[in-house]
DNA sequence: AACACAAATAACAACGTTATTAAAGAGAGA
DNA sequence: TCTCTCTTTAATAACGTTGTTATTTGTGTT
């Protein structure tokens, strides 16, 4: 491999300047740098960082640890993030498992953000990322963590899905879904808040899927009556939820409307424009990389935040029909 | 941050010999290294693999740069690969973006591994790589090119779709999607490989998503004959198309076939398990690591692979209808 | 008590940078 | 010509490790 050291030989002088014409310090003479670089591009010289990392304590690089990838909110998020650091001028780098995310800590990333499900499914990370050298910024979580973290409001979130339908007349409101308990409980509370009676009956279990959205609604028990509205848990039981109804001849919003959790972009181009509920993803990231860039330069800050939910409404809701609506 | 020089200090013992015991080297007598480890410990102590690595010029680690988080094949591929590498004690770590494939590279990651749509999308990046300090594999292009790359035989893919088909008789055959061109002009040439006569009306265009396969169904020109079967060109087209064709009141496979591309595990799992083909994930994943491995271990070894794709029978292809069969 | 020999530890030179300090060279003013 | 600045370049000490070589310590033999 071709060092600063190399160029300096072949360029006739010594390696601290080409370390700095490499920099295009103003230390050294414009005609010296041109030619130093010129022979850098010449010999290949690659930089390397692990040198200069090591003496200047800082990599402007970030880990984002995250353990589902199949999730489309992991995609949308995660670019996101991406975009978010990049305008700060770091560098963004995934991991997918807590032996990476150990990796990245030990190289000497400035920061690390860990999606919630990654800590939760790896219990004993969290004591540790506490000690490690890196900042670390947990995110998503449903409860306040011993760490700087970013809560997502779900239950307020599910309250305003509620609160939303109501408005627009509806009594009989479904909930599709029940991987996450923390909503599914929140969506009784809401209800029961809404000065509506709560009951199992509109409680529709469901996988956390396009599939599982669809079943539940396709196969729902006949002895039910047909809920006016529904809520789904995210975004694929929501659509999955979507083309069962239609498939089933409800017309949407007329017949019966529908909420889906999580404000993924893509909802719109459903058949049709699903309203949905949830953190936006937009400024989650930009919240996480500038308080995790805040962390890494000594600034301070809470280590709570809570990114409350927004409700975006589109062509998917409309008022109840007459004889069901109060 | 605490490093092997502090704990040398509150041990009394030199820090080469402090090196020595965090590497449980035999050359350090076992008591002196449980002490050296357990000061370590209480002091907090995490290892500097900048330091490490520059030093030892290995880093053990591989870089996989992809730029569509979104696509379901990723997530599968990146698990797969992942899991692959660990096997062979290698650390991966993901990079979204050309900016982050080079930071890898610059900090010395041993090998890179690219998902051909990262070089198609950014072109320059193709003649760059080439000079990289990293071993560089490029995986899933459709043509050789002049790098060491592993190459997806999709028109043969597309081949033994049709030939499969036509084995259950079927003569009217249908291709949903567009977005990849090798695939369709692949679909033409094996229609007439046939024996049939390939006809610009079994093409459906399609975007390359759940939505598109199902619109391409539901809403295809009333005036062509419904093909006795299909061929999706993804996973997401063929599960929209499968939906489609039940809404419309198909039996799969009963009145249609349904072959979908790309090997992903949850195909079967669809209403009617899906038939599937396509290069195995966890081939290409397995010769990947291995590859990508050898290389950076200076074996020989060709710098073109070609992974034949495989047919995967599932439900949802039979014999074609009595009056359209031949 | 002197010696050989093994076991354990210490010393020190890398690795490729950056950053700080020292030295050399070039003009300008007297 | 000499000194004083300013510009440019060189020298050198870090950074935190590993790996190699040197030194010390301990043990058994004569």
């Amino acid at each position: 491999m071709v060092s600063i050291k190399d160029i300096a030989e072949r360029a006739g002088v010594s390696y601290s300047t080409v370390s700095k014409a490499l920099n295009d310090s103003p230390l050294v003479k414009e005609e010296t740098k041109r030619r130093i670089l010129e022979i850098a591009r010449s010999m290949g010289y690659q930089r390397n960082l692990l040198a200069r990392h090591l003496v200047s304590g800082r990599t402007r690089l970030i880990g984002f640890g995250l353990v589902n990838l199949g999730n489309p909110i992991f995609a949308n998020l995660t670019i996101q993030l991406h975009r978010a650091l990049a305008a700060l001028d770091y560098r963004m780098v995934i991991a997918i498992s807590p032996d990476e995310i150990d990796l990245l800590n030990q190289m000497r990333a400035d920061g690390l953000v860990i999606w919630a499900d990654l800590v939760s499914r790896h219990p004993h990370l969290m004591e540790e990322l506490g000690r490690w050298q890196a900042k670390t910024l947990v995110i998503g979580t449903d409860e306040p963590v011993p760490l700087p973290h970013v809560r997502f409001d779900r239950r307020a979130g599910i309250a305003e899905a509620v609160r939303y339908l109501r408005s627009f007349g509806h009594r009989r409101i479904g909930f599709i879904g029940s991987s996450q308990e923390i909503k599914v409980r929140a969506f009784l509370e809401a209800v029961e808040q809404a000065g509506l009676q709560p009951s199992p009956d509109w409680l529709y279990p469901a996988e956390p899927t396009f599939e599982g959205g669809y079943r539940a609604i396709r196969y729902a028990r006949p002895d039910i009556p047909m809920p006016t509205a529904f809520i789904g848990l995210n975004n694929l039981i929501t659509k999955g939820a979507l083309r069962a109804l239609l498939e089933l001849g409800y017309r949407i919003p007329q017949d019966v409307s529908l909420i889906g959790y999580d404000n993924l972009p893509d909802m719109q181009f459903a058949e049709v424009p699903i309203t949905t509920v949830g953190p936006s993803l937009e400024e989650v990231a930009d919240f996480a990389a500038h308080r995790i860039v805040d962390m890494i330069d000594g600034k301070p800050g809470a280590d709570a935040h809570v990114v409350e939910p927004i409700l975006i409404p589109r062509a998917s809701v409309e008022r109840a029909p007459d004889r069901d609506a109060g």
